[in-house]
DNA sequence: TTCCATGCAAACACTTTGCACCGTG
DNA sequence: CACGGTGCAAAGTGTTTGCATGGAA
């Protein structure tokens, strides 16, 4: 388990240390999470790992193609784990609901991209803002105008 | 023009001011824009407008609908006006270039995602990052393993 | 023993807020 | 002339960096 990190670090130079182990459990076990949430439950398990070392962990990680960010709120970005099957995320405006979709549901838009455009979209990045379904139809009760 | 811009500010309960109508100029004039970029370029027509106004006056002309924002970079937002077609990005992670893509290209998807889980997804706001057409050509090049 | 990695603190980039004054309606 | 808007400066977030020390290989 270790031994792969460790291997994969390895493979561009890096060094396997406990806070880069801690990082990318914590990152696993969160599902999705901001750099300072990441922080927090590396915390929890006291032996502290500094903020700025968070932040330069999970660069590393995502160079390695272990982790992965997309920008689901205007602030902080969120990291999950790559091993976990490959979505995207419809993100709601109003009560800011998370859903993962798997890509197979927008796949004909892109192949579109590839076939047209010539363009290699990254899903495990995207975000889709809107509205979802149980906002809408609170909203349409409330609107008898 | 300008009479149109009171109205729908009137409509909130806002008035019309200058500062109003030169960042709302701007934002069409720039097409995407970052609240910096406003900033500079309001600036450039002398009747300087304080970089916390810009922010406040992006922040209601969204309210009314005006202008929209994307978060086409891992930085500041990018805004645009709302009157041009409606569109969405595709935007390198390599070149940073950013192509605008009319959204009937992924009706397909996007009507599953309200047909199957109930989300209006606002086109408006999407970012699909990947990587362009050219940027692939020119990695498949050197990738001669 | 060599470098890469870490902690710490300071610097940065971007955005928001409090308050006195200004100007639209 | 009332009340919303602006400028200014200060404070808030979120993130990055320089440097001395620490520890993996």
């Amino acid at each position: 388990m270790s031994d792969d990190l460790r291997a994969r670090l390895r493979g561009k130079g890096y060094r396997l240390t406990p806070q880069r182990e801690l990082v990318l459990r914590a990152v696993e076990k969160l599902r999705h999470a901001t750099p300072d949430e990441v922080y927090a439950e590396v915390h929890a398990d006291s032996s502290a790992v500094n903020i700025s070392t968070v932040y330069r962990t999970l660069e590393v990680l995502e160079e390695l193609g272990l982790v992965k960010h997309a920008h689901l709120t205007d602030r902080a970005p969120t990291y999950h784990a790559v091993d976990d099957h490959e979505h995207f995320h419809l993100v709601c405006r109003n009560c800011h609901g998370i859903t993962s979709v798997d890509p197979t549901v927008i796949a004909a838009g892109t192949q579109r991209l590839r076939d047209e455009y010539g363009f290699e979209p990254d899903l495990g990045h995207l975000a889709v803002f809107g509205e979802c379904a149980q906002c809408r139809a609170e909203r349409e009760e409330n609107t008898q105008s």
